[in-house]
DNA sequence: CGTTCCTTTGTATACGTATACATTAATTGA
DNA sequence: TCAATTAATGTATACGTATACAAAGGAACG
């Protein structure tokens, strides 16, 4: 595999691609002078600017990114970690990210982990090996030992939507999720619900704990006492919120109106109840966390408090790339973004 | 920003990484034989090997994949380059590549397009630059130039989808538009459907030319004359399709049946035709192109032709990752999955 | 005309890695 | 017993880049 020539020695040749030396011999001028006009140096007189990019040009040289990536001791890379690239809220958040970096001049490195812890320890080395400049991630579980790893390593992390511990010492992009479950059990406490089931998700993660929670609270707060029965582990799947709406309506004592705590469970909740031909909302309200596509478009059109998806990773990209920067303060900054209740069809007046 | 320390010469400190060097004084050895021991050189006696290996783990050694890249002259990366991030279709197509991905040991390096030329161009320097060493693409129209300097530079490339220029140059992973359109007419045509509209997509890609032209080409083998009336640009988004539909109600002769030529369309004709108060399937039929989650719980289930988009992200990653490892002949690999047509409740007999 | 300063370019080098080649110690074989 | 072979490790170097420092030439100024 190492194959020497005379010119230049190679281990395996870059194909046809020429280097600044390449360019530099090709124009009658130094290596240096070469860097220079690629970096746009000021110090390059006109001439040997214009004689060099046209060598440049007509060779189709290509700046090696890893070569000077080495010398420079950055990547102008950001790591995105995701647990799970189906869940149509990732893509959303990337959607920002990329907008982001797209203007910085930073390019992404995607990873997923399929919510295995394993995956996520080797795509944070990965990450880790690759030197990215920031991570922006969504951890399942990510031990102290890799985090501490990742602050030695001196990379800012920015985290998404899932608080760890010690969230506090990292910058973070969230929502409210207190806020978010108040509002929907509040606006269903006005039209006069009090039998308000929850389909919620894994109490591993803060956005389930925070959700279930969240609702808990404001259910004290308008007085309502909580039937353990209602409350369902649907485990943020469309499975899992089928199989948990099938068994709700086992039950002797239905409720009259479901929260679904993300849009996959809102799917599932729905279809459940279409199978088992009960009507939305004359016999039951739902009311979903996440809006997405099709929302709009179900008969009845879905009730759902949203949140600003792209935005979160907008503001991610602009957190990590500031901190990139060393355009920060030390202190943590921490955004929780406010939702909206966005009512549509699937919520009816309870009986009282 | 460029500072001389005694021991270490340093442009910008990568805070406090040790190198191969450091491992080697702390573990006494040199710097080649820790270098043997991370890379699993059987030369490497047990004893070194432990003693190396005890030291990388206390000090929580992390290679530096931009400086092992430099010298491999590879990058065990592959680049994704797409149009539109929040098209469902591409998330999915990504789930599939991440999975042979991550297997097979290479990271995706991700670029969005939006659709724009220029973004295009800046994004393909980019992934040159980054010296990927292959590329899956949805081009918007990659001219001849980047074309030819990929392939100058030795990257090897796997179209997606849309087809360009000189596509049989390329390994390609897409789906039988025309088969999947003649089904759809076929499947129309037996149900007896003659009067059939089509909302077709944008023509200068070829999943809408492919698809339009597989819709003509079907009605001719069935023998049913072209109405141009029932051709409509729906521009592949939702509110083109229910633009189109509402302006094919306008006019005197109605369809019986109504093709779409993807998911997006097919939700905005099935909101236009809801709003215009005319039922499915009783006063007009429809079949969409593309699967979508909620198709089975609309009213009526969608009828569509669905394609496989995680198996397509899992063959366009075999095909570069085989391409990369020179696994492959030269002649390149072309795919074209077939389609499936999955007959719900919203086509009903037409009348002959 | 000599000194100083500025502009422009060249020379040399380090970033961290993997490995060809050299070297040493250990083992084998006749 | 000593040369030949093998095993294990060390030394030196190139990958392509950016830039510190050196150098050279010219302009400005007294």
């Amino acid at each position: 595999m190492y194959t020497y020539t005379k010119e230049r020695k190679a281990y395996r040749i870059w194909c046809v691609n020429l280097n600044q030396r390449d360019i530099a011999k090709l124009a009658g001028v130094s290596s240096a002078t070469v860097s220079r006009v690629i970096n746009n140096d000021p110090s390059v007189s006109a001439e040997t600017n214009k004689k060099v990019s046209e060598v440049i040009k007509k060779y189709g040289y290509v700046q090696n990114a890893v070569a000077r990536n080495l010398r420079l001791a950055n990547t102008k890379t950001i790591g995105y970690l995701v647990p799970d690239i189906s869940n149509p809220f990732f893509p959303a958040v990337l959607g920002g990210i990329e907008r982001i970096c797209n203007s910085r001049g930073y390019d992404i490195i995607f990873e997923n982990t399929d919510e295995d812890e394993e995956i996520e320890r080797k795509a944070i080395s990965s990450l880790l090996r690759f030197r990215v400049d920031g991570l922006i991630a969504v951890f399942v579980r990510c031990n102290q030992a890799d985090l501490q790893r990742i602050k030695m390593m001196g990379i800012p992390v920015v985290l998404l939507d899932r608080k760890i511990e010690y969230t506090e010492d990292y910058d973070y992009v969230g929502i409210d999720n207190i806020g978010g479950l108040y509002s929907i059990v509040e606006y269903l406490y006005k039209l006069g619900h009090r039998k308000i089931s929850i389909i919620y998700g894994s109490q591993d993660i803060t956005p389930g704990y925070e959700r279930l929670n969240g609702y808990k609270a404001a259910m004290k707060k308008f007085g309502i006492a909580i039937n353990e029965g209602y409350l369902i582990n649907g485990d943020f799947t469309e499975e899992g919120a089928y199989k948990g709406v099938v068994q709700l309506f086992s039950n002797d004592e239905l409720p009259t109106a479901i929260i679904t705590c993300n849009n996959l469970m809102t799917m599932g909740a729905y279809k459940a109840i279409i199978d088992m031909g009960i009507k939305i909302p004359d016999q039951v309200s739902l009311i979903g966390f996440d809006d997405f596509d099709f929302a709009t478009h179900l008969v009845p059109p879905i009730t759902v408090v949203s949140r600003a998806t792209s935005e979160m990773g907008k503001l991610a990209a602009e957190f990590i790339i500031d901190r990139i920067d060393g355009n920060t303060s030390d202190e943590p900054r921490r955004v929780f973004l406010p939702t909206k209740l966005i009512a549509r069809g699937s919520c009816s007046l309870g009986k009282l």
